[in-house]
DNA sequence: ACGCTATATTTCAAATTATGCAATACGCTG
DNA sequence: CAGCGTATTGCATAATTTGAAATATAGCGT
């Protein structure tokens, strides 16, 4: 039984619901059942009295969910303790940060860094968000802060700090096809999405969240761009090229805002979920706990 | 970090020698090189301060052993508790005896678990000792009794009863071989193995130790049979029609004991560990859990 | 009573991780 | 400087864990 078993069975204990427990911890449903499975078998007791509509507690269970209090309080002192044993942070931590996620949370994030370890060298990168998650798990990488795709690798540990709505944008600027969604938003009519032109990330979190969204509403898109990077689509867009998605942030943070207009579209998109992620394996290092916990602190 | 591995750092804390422990513990040094370094990956820090001549605990690395010593004591308590909960014991368990471990072990361990737990139906199975792991394996068994192969399941835990000697056993009634052996010991020679005709098992651990020696021993051997089962080989040694290596424990149970007699032979065989085990996994329930401790109080 | 929904579980293939053996590196000792 | 004892690494294999989709089952509304 290791630590992260035991707070997934915490947490179980808390809900008393493997949905939901499956879903916030971010791990399948099935995975937690034979957790559980493994957990009754190990201890030899069944932990939870269950059936396909209720979850409680047995009173083995109740032990074990104290143990697994203590046990897990004792190994967070130990980490503090470790940590506080390796005194003054020095040394040298490389980040890659998606465009997207550096406009609002990376500044903060690093201000608070340098102001906490000022020995600390920060190595930054940016570039595509898609390419965050792979960077991390090649090691090219120690953290990196992005938009958490929907399947995560066991291996990253991810820990949310905000996040950003996904959103469409048009021209604001006169041209042809601000007239015609004019004519559409003024009548108070759906758009013709069949007919309106798109401009979209060629791959990444934000076109498989579109891909998604045109299956549910049953629309058969007219691509007309595929580009790479989100400032790429709001230059287009600005330009009256056609209607594009991208994240609230790019268009706050955009040279080219006055240009655009986001459009009230239902039903909305799911948010981007921003956050920092790294090897699950690294988060011993002291530095990278470090930058972990401050951003989680935000 | 389990706490399987919690009791291999533990171990290793106190020898400080990673050979002793990777042996007395039955993994291969590497596992036991490549588990510290993830715990030290894991916690960040550096546990043990190792060269290839010596090995100390560095400061972290005695936080961590007394963070240990509390954990796995607590985690004891956690188990006595859910087993007391469990009260009175009743129900069903099986076990799997090689005929050679029997002879000793099992009558004792059985005896004084049907003292302490009456209640509970004990299923008793004999046969080949190969057999034994195979069958604990595959659940058809819930605790075997048998010698500990060199190599054990990762799946299996195994806890030592005692041991036995192997033995050269040849015959010691009037007869060809019996004169031409007699020979040879009489003027202290060495035995002419090529010339020798022996008896072994055809598969089991007594027969991987028999190749082992004879490789180490650089000797020809001439294998007049190959049968299966101990008694069998006792038997034909008996009959004259060679030399055979059987446990101790087979010779002093062995009606046929007046008709054999235990050659010195040197070097000699490594001797079986005889024991139980059952799987790793069902070390929770508390039946097995019963008989595996009386298992070792014996 | 019948489908419908919400939920936990099982099946199966694929990804991930742990393991042992054999080879290697490296320092101490005679 | 060769030989021994020791820890480590490369590599192939075995064991375990995981998720997606299928399945089972109880309650609920009509």
């Amino acid at each position: 039984m290791d630590m992260r078993e035991l707070e997934l069975f915490q947490h179980l204990a808390k809900t008393l619901h493997f949905g939901r427990t499956s879903a916030e911890c971010h791990i399948s449903p099935s995975s937690l059942t034979r957790l559980v499975q493994r957990l009754e078998e190990e201890l030899g007791a069944r932990l939870f009295e269950r059936d396909n509509r209720t979850v409680k507690l047995t009173e083995s269970g109740i032990l074990v969910r104290d143990y697994a209090a203590g046990t897990l309080q004792d190994w967070q002192a130990l980490q503090l303790r470790l940590q506080q044993q390796s005194k003054n942070l020095v040394g040298k931590i490389s980040v890659f940060c998606s465009v997207t996620a550096s406009y609002s949370f990376l500044r903060n994030l690093l201000d608070r860094f340098r102001a906490h370890y000022p020995d600390v060298e920060i190595q930054l990168h940016t570039g595509d968000a898609a390419l965050t998650i792979q960077r991390v798990l090649d090691e090219q990488e120690d953290v990196g802060i992005a938009a958490r795709p929907d399947r995560l690798p066991g291996k990253l540990q991810f820990r949310e700090i905000g996040e950003s709505p996904l959103v469409f944008i048009a021209p604001s600027i006169p041209c042809p096809l601000k007239s015609r969604l004019d004519e559409y938003l003024g009548k108070g009519r759906a758009l013709p999405w069949d007919e309106i032109p798109m401009i979209l990330s060629e791959t990444g979190l934000a076109r498989q969240r579109m891909n998604t969204w045109f299956r549910e509403q049953q629309i058969e898109p007219d691509i007309y761009a595929q580009v790479t990077g989100n400032e790429a689509i709001v230059s287009m867009v600005s330009l009256g090229f056609g209607v594009g998605v991208v994240p609230a942030l790019v268009v706050a943070n955009s040279p080219k805002q006055a240009n655009v207009s986001v459009l009230p579209v239902q039903p909305e998109l799911q948010p981007f979920t921003i956050g920092i992620c790294s090897l699950r394996r690294k988060l011993g290092n002291p530095l990278i706990r470090a930058i972990w916990e401050l951003a989680g602190a935000s």
